[in-house]
DNA sequence: GTGCATCCTCTAGCGACTAGAGGATCAAGA
DNA sequence: TCTTGATCCTCTAGTCGCTAGAGGATGCAC
């Protein structure tokens, strides 16, 4: 059986996070405090380096770090119920979606904005035009 | 001539900016330091109010802070070429952009994880088995 | 032994606010 | 005139998720 050991740079190397941000995420406790040699520095094993890799998966697809903590927990629980698994990605792609149709709008106003500049002086620029004036807005109800 | 004075908190009334945001917004130099009373307390007149509904705008379209103080900059020189103003209201759309496809893909990625959540124990959950296993996503360059 | 990489802890900074403490002032009603 | 409640003031600290840097100890290859 292997039993390779870590340091966290080569955590680091394996999963691509900073050895700044796996200090930290220990710090917050999203990691169980790493044992250590005798020189005080970290050690790391197998699961410790798919703890980690699950982490940063949950982080890239946007999961805040709480959805994260209670993800690792859920994982550590494989004989209950994952409804709380699939509430929180549920609540999260509602989320997401929520953000996309926000910056959609936001991109046909600023596209439409950038379209009808004319590039002369400031005094005629579309662009400081709308902003001084919400009402020129297609969609006012950008806020 | 009409020369109406505001409160903060009119003020704060008028643009729809909270009371201790248009504090902050003074404190980093993005409005100027308001007049005040014997008392102490700010004033401000219709100059005040249109430029902080500029911010207001400015900061709802998402431009970042320093986006909008060289926007009021340029505001206040009607005369130069909108050349800037244009760079940074592209630049801006470029980012909303790149942001709008970044959330496609991971809602797509979400979708499709919590489709196939079969409701049952952790051990079978798709959410967590596919943040365990990068491989099966979809879009493994998500990072 | 001599570098240089890596590790340690600790503090501070980022962006853009938000919250709260602790106190002063104002305007309206009794 | 007094009181009550809203509004105002400054200041500090907290939010989120890291990131950067200081200042020092250790490990490893030549």
């Amino acid at each position: 059986m292997s039993d390779p050991s870590f340091s966290i740079g080569a955590l680091s190397r394996e999963t691509g996070v900073k050895v700044p941000t796996i200090r930290f995420y220990e710090s917050i406790g999203l990691l169980p405090a790493a044992d250590r040699t005798a020189s005080d520095r970290r050690v790391y094993d197998r699961k410790a380096v798919q703890r980690l890799a699950f982490v940063r998966h949950a982080r890239d697809l946007g999961f805040p770090v709480e959805a994260v903590r209670s993800l690792l927990e859920l994982a550590d629980h494989p004989e209950q119920s994952c409804a709380d698994a699939d509430r929180l990605a549920a609540e999260h792609l509602a989320e997401v979606r929520r953000k996309i149709g926000q910056l959609e709008a936001l991109r046909d106003e600023l596209a439409r904005v950038t379209a009808q500049c004319a590039r002369g002086k400031v005094a005629d620029c579309r662009v400081i035009e709308v902003l001084s004036d919400h009402s020129l807005c297609l969609t006012p109800d950008h806020h």
